[in-house]
DNA sequence: TTATATACGACTAAATTAGTCGTATTTATT
DNA sequence: AATAAATACGACTAATTTAGTCGTATATAA
């Protein structure tokens, strides 16, 4: 309960290495997978989708790769885990309401609570303070 | 992902509704189950466990139930959850050793800053944040 | 004695997460 | 022009975790 998931670890262990790259050097998925004993078709789609979201820029081609696209500072972890795995409550009823015992729910407002709680947190992190 | 499990919302609901009942006054598993809509003999179960644990007293025979051993406000959710569902921490590294890739592992640092957050905000927090 | 509780472990089912595979496209190098 | 190495992406399978069920034992009020 309350994990993370492989997508997210792989992808920040991804996005740490691209940050100690320098300026315009490229990364493939193979080289990071096998630095990280990463499986590297996993890893090369969760960089596929951090390229679709514009938080990596990718470069087709024999001598291609992928590097940082933004300041790691701009990018915050609400918005990075959202983007990895969807929204982000710790129950479902956060932000879907097909919920079937709504009507005699007595814990939803103390759970929402606790959410907003755990987004504020990450709202106030960027991708920087893990990165770095 | 950060998502509670169903045993830990039934527990917090149960609890909840304990708490509501008069002092000394008993509910049975099933009164509970049937109120919320919850299976039996998955709330059964997880009565059970928190009767183990004492954080509600159980009264066997034909007119038993539970009824909360203390004042909700002495337990503190740190606590409530790992009771629940074993060690909290967002990745596994966090208590458990046994991972392949420590070695070369660069965010473990930043993880574990997160884990510390996480399980301080919960160490503030009671039962009766949530029950009440 | 019966009905209704708790207690508990073993089991099955469902859902989520992790990982693999096939195929297409791009581009530097030879 | 051919080749090799890269990204792109969807479909698929495997593994793990979570949810829920079942059977059986025990306790106790009526």
């Amino acid at each position: 309960m309350l994990k993370i998931t492989r997508k997210v670890e792989y992808a920040l262990i991804a996005l740490r290495h691209l940050q100690a790259n320098k300026e315009g050097q490229l990364s493939s998925a193979k080289e990071i997978a096998e630095t990280y004993g990463i499986p590297q078709e996993l890893l090369a789609k969760i960089l596929q989708r951090l390229a679709r979201e514009d938080i990596i820029i990718a470069v087709k081609g024999a001598t291609g790769g992928y590097k940082l696209a933004t300041d790691p500072n701009t990018i915050n972890m609400t918005k990075f885990f959202e983007i990895m795995e969807g929204p982000m409550g710790i129950m479902d009823c956060y932000f879907d309401s097909g919920c079937d015992h709504l009507h005699g729910c007595t814990i939803r407002t103390p759970i929402n609570r606790i959410n907003d709680s755990i987004r504020s947190m990450f709202n106030k992190m960027t991708l920087a303070d893990i990165t770095y």
